[in-house]
RNA sequence: GGCCCGUUCGUCUAAGGGCUAGGACACCACCCUUUCACGGUGGUGAUACGGGUUCGAAUCCCGUACGGGCUACCA
C-alpha cells in the first residue's frame, strides 16, 4: 500500500442499521485494520426531510456494540472534520460551481411539475423512464439553454434551481473492481445527475466525491446497489481532482431475505431480527427487532456476518475480530448476493456461546435474568451455573429457560410426566431420600448420587425409574443438565423443599 | 424498456483447465446420554440451459434463461 490506508462508512441517519449496512461497516473496518489504517465515519444527513431523530446516536450505539468504533467521526473527533454532512454545506457549494465554471456542470430551473411533464412527454413502450440526459437537456429549462442574462436574473430572483452534471456523450469509462474487476460505462446512457439540490444541500453523488478527497480516503467500499452510479463519481473525480487520486473501489453483493431483497419486514415476517440493536421508529412507532436483544453475542454477529458473502479458503467459519482482520482480503469477497440463513446465524451464536469462558459471559447473563426478575446475589454461583447450562443455549435469552429454576423455585412442574408411573413404592422411596438428605452433612453431586442410588436399593427400585421423577421435581420439566449437580448448586434445603412440594402436588 | 451486476446441494460456500465436485447450516438415521441438549458416525442433496475453445471445462469465450440492482432535488 502506498498510502495510508483510509476507509470511510456513511450512514445516513434515517433509521436503524440493517445487516448489509452491518456488514458493509464490517468489511471497512477489517481491511482499515488489517493495513493498520483509519476508519473513519461521517454522517450523511444530507435531507432533512428525512432526518430521524436520535438514528445518528444509534447508529453509534450499534458500531460500539459490536466493537467496529471508527478512529474518527462526530463522536471520536478528528483532523478532518466535520464529519457532518449538514455541518460542510458550503463545502459542496464551491466544488458544485467550480464544476459550472469549467462547464463540466450547469444550473437547472425545471420545477418539480416540469421534471414529471417531462417524463411523462416523452414516456415511450421502449423508453417508460426518460431520463434528464444528452438528448433532452436541451429541451429544458437551463443555463445551457437559456440565455446568460437571464440565467442570472434567475438565480438573482431566488426561485430554486439545482446543479447538474453534464455527462459527455461518447465516452467510456471504466474502473478496476477490488472484488470485480475491470467495469465498464457508456457515458451517453449516464443521466444528468443533480449534485447540488435546491435547498443546497449535496446530493449523495457530491458529496461522496468531495468528501472522499478532502478525507483523503484511499479506499471506498459500498455496497452493489451503488455500482450504476459509478460513471458520475468517475467523471466527478476526472473533473475535480484527477482520476489518479480517486480511492480504489469495491462494490459489495447484497444481502437477501428468504424471498429477495432482504427488507425489515421480513424481520417481522419471518421472526428474525434485520437490525443490529432494537429501532424503534419515533415517527411511526414501529419497532424492528435486533440481534443484541434477541440474544446474540457480537463476537457471532460480526463472525456471521463476515461469513456471508466472505471466506478466507479453508474450512474454518469460527473467526474471532483479531483473526479476521488478520485474514480478511477484498479479493475474496464474493460478487454474488447470499441469502440470509437465520438457523446458521442462531449456529455461529451458539458456537461463540459454547466457546465462551462463563466468566465472559457472566455479565450478560445476569442482565438477561435480572430483567426477567430473576435476583441474582451470588455472582460466583452463576458462573458455576453458566458453566453447566450454556452448551444448551443458542441464544443469551435461552438461560431464561435453562438456568432460572436454579434461583427459584419452579412455578410450574410438570406432574403429568411423573404421574403415570407414580406409585406408593416411589413415594416412600422419596420420603426416605428427603430424611437421607436431612441428615447430609457433605452436600455435593457424588454424595447426593451415592444417597439416592443406596436408598433405591433398599427399596428395590432402579436408580433409572427414580431419575425422571426427581428432575422434574428440582427443574419443573424434563429438561436440564445433570439432576445432581442442579441438586448440589440449588442447595440441600431447597432440594428437600423442592421434593417435598412435588410430593404433596402428587398425592392430590 | 435501457444499463449494470450476478448464477455450484434448500441455504452459506470450497475447488482459479485435470482423481468418485469438498465443508458448514438445515433435514434424516444410528451411537453416546438414567431428561433435554452437547458430542460422534453415516446418509439424502448441486455445477441453470445451449453452443464453442481444449486431450480434458464448474472453471475460459459466446448466446439464452433466471435472479438482483439502478433508472429521484433518496441514500
Amino acid at each position: 500500500m502506498s498510502k495510508k490506508v483510509r476507509v470511510r462508512f456513511a450512514p445516513s441517519p434515517t433509521g436503524g442499521l440493517h445487516l448489509g449496512g452491518v456488514r458493509t461497516v464490517l468489511y471497512n473496518f477489517l481491511f482499515a485494520k488489517k493495513y493498520n489504517g483509519e476508519f473513519i465515519v461521517r454522517i450523511e444527513d444530507t435531507d432533512q426531510s428525512r432526518y430521524v431523530p436520535g438514528a445518528e446516536e444509534y447508529i453509534f450505539d450499534c458500531l460500539k456494540w459490536c466493537g467496529l468504533e471508527p478512529d474518527e467521526s462526530v463522536q471520536h473527533g478528528g483532523k478532518f472534520g466535520p464529519y457532518r454532512q449538514s455541518e460542510r454545506k458550503e463545502l459542496y457549494r464551491q466544488y458544485a460551481e467550480k464544476l459550472v465554471e469549467s462547464g463540466h456542470a450547469y444550473y437547472a430551473f425545471d420545477t418539480t411539475e416540469e421534471l414529471e411533464k417531462m417524463r411523462l412527454d416523452f414516456k415511450t413502450d421502449q423508453n417508460p423512464s426518460p431520463q434528464y440526459d444528452h438528448r433532452l437537456r436541451m429541451k429544458m429549462r437551463n443555463s445551457l439553454t437559456l440565455a446568460a442574462d437571464e440565467v442570472s436574473k434567475l438565480i438573482k430572483s431566488g426561485v430554486g434551481y439545482v446543479i447538474r452534471i453534464k455527462i459527455p456523450e461518447n465516452e467510456t469509462v471504466s474502473f478496476s473492481d477490488m472484488i470485480r474487476g475491470e467495469v465498464k460505462f457508456e457515458t451517453s446512457l449516464v443521466d444528468d445527475k443533480v449534485l447540488l439540490k435546491a435547498d443546497g444541500m449535496p446530493t449523495y453523488h457530491l458529496a461522496v466525491v468531495v468528501d472522499d478527497y478532502l478525507m483523503k480516503i484511499s479506499h471506498a467500499f459500498r455496497g452493489e446497489e451503488w455500482l450504476p452510479s459509478a460513471p458520475v463519481h468517475i467523471l466527478l473525480w476526472q473533473y475535480l481532482f484527477g482520476l489518479d487520486k480517486m480511492p480504489q473501489w469495491a462494490h459489495f453483493p447484497l444481502i437477501l431475505g428468504p424471498n429477495g431483497k432482504l427488507s425489515k419486514r421480513d424481520g417481522a415476517k419471518y421472526g428474525f431480527p434485520v437490525f443490529a440493536m432494537n429501532w424503534t421508529d419515533p415517527k411511526t412507532n414501529e419497532l424492528t427487532e435486533g440481534f443484541k436483544e434477541k440474544g446474540f453475542l457480537p463476537e457471532a454477529f460480526i463472525n456471521l456476518l463476515a461469513l456471508l458473502g466472505w471466506n478466507d479458503g479453508s474450512e474454518q467459519e469460527v473467526f474471532s475480530k483479531e483473526e479476521l482482520i488478520e485474514k480478511f482480503s477484498m479479493e475474496r469477497v464474493h460478487s454474488g448476493g447470499a441469502h440470509f440463513d437465520y438457523e446458521k446465524a442462531k449456529w455461529f451464536n451458539h458456537e461463540w456461546i459454547k466457546r465462551s469462558d462463563p466468566g465472559q459471559l457472566n455479565n450478560e447473563v445476569k442482565n438477561i435474568l435480572v430483567s426477567n426478575g430473576i435476583t441474582i446475589t451470588n455472582s460466583n454461583l452463576l458462573e458455576k451455573i453458566i458453566a453447566l447450562v450454556k452448551d444448551r443455549c443458542t441464544l443469551l435469552t435461552d438461560f431464561v429457560s435453562q438456568a432460572s429454576f436454579f434461583f427459584e423455585t419452579p412455578k410450574n412442574i410438570d406432574t403429568a410426566s411423573i404421574l403415570p408411573k407414580w406409585n406408593e413404592q416411589k413415594q416412600l422411596f422419596f420420603r426416605e431420600l428427603i430424611r437421607t438428605y436431612k441428615l447430609t452433612s457433605t452436600w455435593n453431586a457424588e454424595t447426593i448420587e451415592k444417597a439416592l442410588k443406596e436408598i433405591a436399593a433398599m427399596h428395590q427400585l432402579k436408580p433409572g425409574e427414580l431419575m425422571l421423577p426427581l428432575r422434574v421435581m428440582l427443574v419443573g420439566g424434563k429438561f436440564g443438565p445433570g439432576v445432581f449437580e442442579i441438586a448440589e448448586l440449588i442447595g440441600k434445603d431447597e432440594t428437600v423443599s423442592r421434593i417435598a412440594t412435588t410430593m404433596s402436588l402428587l398425592s392430590k
